[in-house]
RNA sequence: UCCCUUGUAGCUCAGUCGGUAGAGCAAAUGGCUGUUAACCAUUGGGUCGGCGGUUCAAGUCCGUCCGGGGGAGCCA
């Protein structure tokens, strides 16, 4: 059976074909009908032409090719008659696979995100929600393309994790102990972890930095791309509970070598997609965001544009009347201060490096001035933040010494240290948000829209 | 977590100064000689988010809870 994405790429000779989907439109006439049919391989329907006057489909059947009707058609391809489309089936017979009825809530009619979302399981049955599962499978075969063709192995880090010091935000809990038992006592002494499933206290993962880091100091290139787990209570388009992260480690690497690979690697991304996901691009490009595909472009085109975060703050400071919060060193960068630096200043991404320790996790490498260390972020118009990266601190002491200032426990830590301890070397890594590189990509405006079933604060429904 | 906003037909919304509900689309039915979110006509469709209060009278005013959306913080 082949889809009808193949049997659009066919030229229409007059062959037969058997084609399979799901009725999205049907228009009657007095001795004609038309049904668009949509199998989800392609953006493109497949305009299904009745001819009433011939008996082959009975009007019966006709009856049930509704809106959400799954069909099996057979037939001849022809060049269309009509301006909607070069090629066209003329149905010879017709066997509805799965009747609809009047309560299917896809209508032929525009519906709003917030709707579709309440029915994420069927979503995907419209243009929208179809071409952003597309192009999310294509980016993420291009997310492997890229790292295969460079010379990195792909490492899968663990989803249960009992480090307590992955250090990027509210954990979930993982436990096989019965809550509702341990509510009812009073534990005066806490909860004894030794009876839990591991043994002690474990969680989803956060982060699998750490972890990648391992297998960087061995096998030099290594990357994740997983699922990736916080409890925040955030509450925007741009966060989710569940979302998958893409997270290179790269050995014998400073923080030059890591921003090269990060600029290489979007771009790589993009120009993937737009040209391999045109179809679906020029939709996301008039009914989306226009000028989503030109932006693109250009991003590939156009060296990505670096700045201190020092330099980032004297920018910020000429128009300091201008924002809520005022620039000043030592502040991480408000929302407003990224999105004046990447829409107002420089129009396009905006990689910032050497931000104040102090704003910076441990396990980054610390400047000759005492005050930086070497991070960078890639910031973009609209969304902000996309990458957080940096070099890490590959000196045992210093390393020791900066947990020191933060109260973090030596051991907690050792098996971490141990990279420090036994033939350290200079590495760096980022972490890519793959759900903000598709909002980015496809201009769809909230990142509940681009994963099948966003889990969010009071939300895991599907 | 904080701030703003919103909840009325299947969907998108209107509903004025408090007086018991309206449109478009969708659906169903009929019509129509090739349509493109087809078109034309007819019909059906409502616990106005829940609970409580004020009032002769509440979709409308007040309180509270719940849901949706946007922004901020946190971050990817």
């Amino acid at each position: 059976m082949d889809s009808l994405k193949a049997i659009l790429s066919q030229s229409p000779e007059g062959q037969t074909v058997t084609a399979c989907g799901w009725v999205r439109t049907k228009r009657d006439g007095k001795n004609i009908s038309f049904i668009a049919l949509n199998d989800g391989s392609c953006l493109s329907n497949l305009q299904v032409v009745v001819d009433k006057e011939n008996d082959s489909v009975s009007n019966e059947t006709l009856a049930r090719c509704g809106t959400g009707a799954s069909l099996q058609v057979t037939g001849k391809l022809v060049a269309s008659e009509g301006g909607g489309q070069n090629a066209e089936i003329h149905a010879d017979t017709i066997t509805v696979l799965g009747d609809t009825s009047e309560t299917f809530p896809l209508q032929k009619k525009h519906h709003s995100v917030e709707f579709l979302r309440e029915i994420a399981h069927l979503r995907a049955r419209t243009n929208t929600f179809a071409a952003v599962a597309r192009i999310r499978s294509a980016m993420s075969y291009a997310v492997h393309t890229f790292f295969q063709q460079n010379g990195f192995f792909y490492v899968h880090t663990p989803i249960i994790t009992a480090n307590d010091c992955e250090g990027a935000g509210q954990m979930f809990q993982v436990t096989t102990l019965d809550l509702d038992t341990i509510a009812r006592k009073e534990l005066k002494d806490g909860i004894d972890y030794t009876q839990d499933f591991f043994g002690k206290k474990a969680s989803l993962t956060v982060s699998g930095q750490l972890s990648a880091e391992t297998y960087a100091c061995a096998l030099s290139r290594v990357y994740t791309f997983g699922p990736t787990f916080r409890a925040e209570n955030s509450n925007t388009t741009r966060h989710l509970a569940e979302f998958w992260m893409i997270e290179p480690e790269i050995a014998f690497c400073t923080l030059e070598g890591n921003m090269e690979i990060a600029e290489a690697f979007i771009k790589f991304i993009l120009k993937y997609v737009l040209e391999n996901c045109k179809e679906d691009m020029e939709f996301f490009d008039t009914r989306i965001q226009k000028g989503v595909i030109e932006t693109l472009r250009q991003v590939v085109e156009k060296p990505f544009v670096r700045i201190t975060y020092t330099e980032a703050i004297e920018h910020l400071a000429k128009a300091a009347d201008s924002f809520e919060f005022k620039p000043v060193w030592g502040c991480d960068l408000q929302t407003e201060h990224e999105k004046y630096l990447t829409e107002t200043v420089f129009n396009g991404p905006v990689i910032v490096t050497d931000y104040p320790k102090e704003i910076k996790a441990f396990y980054m490498k610390q400047n000759d001035d005492g005050k930086t260390v070497r991070a960078m972020d890639i910031l973009v118009p609209r969304l902000g933040e996309i990458i957080g990266g940096s070099e890490r601190e590959a000196d045992y002491g210093k390393l020791v010494a900066r947990m020191k200032e933060l109260g973090l426990k030596e051991e907690d830590y050792s098996w971490y240290l141990d990279l420090r301890r036994f033939g350290t070397v200079p590495h760096s890594g980022f972490g890519l948000g793959f759900e903000r590189l598709i909002l980015y990509i496809t201009g769809m405006a909230n990142i509940r829209d681009v994963i099948p079933y966003p889990r969010t604060v009071k939300n895991a429904e599907f």
